[in-house]
DNA sequence: ATGCTTGCCGAAATCGATTTCGACACCGAG
DNA sequence: CTCGGTGTCGAAATCGATTTCGGCAAGCAT
């Protein structure tokens, strides 16, 4: 039924050469010719057939966005990201397919590969840090370009877009620090490796240059399969002989849920206690008081993400693309000074 | 370099087209040569060629999900939608690619649904109703199997899924009236068609059903390209003669905006007005008042979209899938009684 | 021995494009 | 008149799968 290259050369009188290379502008074709045929093309409504081409020409001009976690939980990340890669992609003429519930699947992610359905492939929180060498190794062998985001990876050889935030986790710290704070909570999430470590890093790099012990009791390992951990986190720190004067929490949501527990037992913000968040997430900055938190340039991202990705399809002997883009610190009412006692 | 099913023919010393049958369980192949080929084609890593597979079969497995809307200003809503998209699509095997900045171009619809390059598209926030009609009877012409969303579209041939989003405004105006409110503020958003006329059709029902008169002077129609039009709304209708004691915004952003411009010059919410958003974005949880808002079940109704689609493209006969789907009055802080003056 | 199923497999066509390479006509130079 | 170049075009191979249809051998009944 859909006008092929075929039709057309009937219509002509032509050979299907000479049509695709008047198409393509490739080739020895008269000007003449090539104007019959472009015209012919556009009264028959012709578009060549994506399969046939892809076939022909091995590459896709598709990229694929693996997303390797729980979708649910990384949507709103996602809908930062996206018009960033999509963007990006569209103005390179590719465009972007949605693997998501592959997470961590060694075989499924083999067989994307295999399959030649994408010419390069960004894999979006991929899971620890073995398992994200593995899954490079594997794409790597497929000899499938590919990118790691939003994290780091801490392998030579390994292609990745993250954001900073050992540092964002220093500046949190030390703008508590020049408040007055000494005693800081920090909530851990020990099951999101790279960035955990990282922003651990960050918080006692700045106690140190500023001179602070560095309190085990003060640092709290969540488990966010727990689904109240914010809760049980606070609850810890609070419990402490010395309960800290400000905390860091892991990420804007659990901050936020803090606001209102702390509302509910009478601790005022910021006045008996400054908290933190990350990300930066829109409802960070409605919330009473609104939040301190450190802003990860997703957008910027998403489009790095893609402009290194396709910089690796175009020449496979390049060398890896590591890029760690800085962060934003938003001081917000959720932090104040620390009256001594 | 990757493996194809004619290094698997030359390894078992078998014809392409038995192996071919062996793999996807079709003809007549005897059991212990079906064996043969599957082993090999396991220890080989074979793995079909996506475009060859296409080209022959016809079809990509592949849905489209065209964003007919500036990226960014949907991308919230994106992020609630995809879950359910790409999770009921992956069950089906089929995939989602996404294309952007195709906001109402024809000529590039016509393209994608002539280059067979998906299986069936979902048009997402499709410009006002005259073009989006143009566009599903191009889609159909091409015989491309398609779906709305997510808005309703009056035409007894399209396929849509959508929320009610007059049964949306109607609870809320009714909510407000049954809190003592008479004098009820109404924002339009007249460049979101079918949206803007079904909330208003809402509003105006409300007020029928407890015999309110309309005053015209209450309904406000904002221009969204004005970006603070937040304000001017809430100015406007507030400088009346005998202003509102509540108003129906058009968004959550917008209420939220209003709710710090309603504390800057000392009017209390609810006590002095009530507002109200739409949608129930996350942030209208976390304000002070928590905003009294209606929810879409975006999750559902992506699912549902891929669900219609596929029906549609399994069997292009069907009668156009046309689902509205029921929204969800959340009734919080930023709506009181209306005192008596 | 002949004829007919039945079971299993392969040759070849097909999907729709791109690319290589050779053919042909026409040209001016020797 | 012949010879090589030049400018256009087409025949055929190719990409890698699927599907149709026919062939062949084995088994069974007559």
């Amino acid at each position: 039924m859909p006008v092929t290259i075929e039709d057309l050369s009937k219509t002509l009188d032509l050979s299907r050469s000479t049509i695709s290379k008047a198409l393509n502008d490739r080739g020895d074709v008269s000007p003449r010719t090539r104007e019959r045929v472009l015209q012919a093309a556009h009264e028959l409504g012709y578009q060549p057939s994506a399969a046939a081409r892809n076939l022909r020409r091995q590459r896709t001009d598709k990229i694929g966005l693996v997303v390797n976690y729980p979708i649910h939980q990384v949507s709103d990340f996602l809908a930062e990201l996206i018009p960033g890669l999509a963007t990006i992609a569209e103005e390179a003429a590719y465009n972007l397919i949605l693997y998501t519930s592959m997470a961590g699947n060694e075989t499924r992610i083999t067989n994307l590969c295999r399959s030649r359905e994408v010419d390069g492939i960004i894999v979006a929180w991929p899971p620890r840090l073995s398992e994200t060498a593995a899954l490079c190794r594997l794409m790597s062998d497929e000899r499938m370009p590919h990118i790691v985001l939003p994290r780091r990876v801490p392998h030579d050889d390994v292609s990745y877009v993250a954001a900073d935030h050992k540092e964002g986790a220093r500046l949190l710290t030390a703008h508590l620090i020049k408040l007055g704070h000494r005693r800081i909570g920090f909530e851990r999430l020990p099951e999101v490796f790279e960035t955990d470590y990282d922003r651990h890093a960050g918080y006692t790099t700045a106690l140190r240059q500023a001179g602070i012990n560095y309190d085990p009791a003060l640092v709290i390992a969540a488990d966010s399969s727990d689904d109240d951990y914010e809760a049980r986190t606070f609850n810890t720190l609070m419990a402490l002989p010395q309960p800290p004067t400000a905390i860091l929490f892991f990420t804007d949501p659990a901050a936020i849920k803090v606001l209102s527990l702390a509302k509910a037992r009478g601790i005022s913000i910021p006045d008996d206690l400054s908290i933190t968040g990350f990300d930066g997430i829109l409802s960070s900055g409605v919330t009473e008081p609104a939040l301190t938190t450190v802003r990860q340039p997703l957008p910027q991202m998403g489009k790095l993400a893609v402009e290194s990705l396709l910089r690796l399809i175009a020449d496979e002997t390049i060398e890896p693309q590591q890029h760690t883009l800085p962060v934003e610190l938003i001081v917000r009412r959720s932090t104040g000074l620390h009256i001594r006692t």
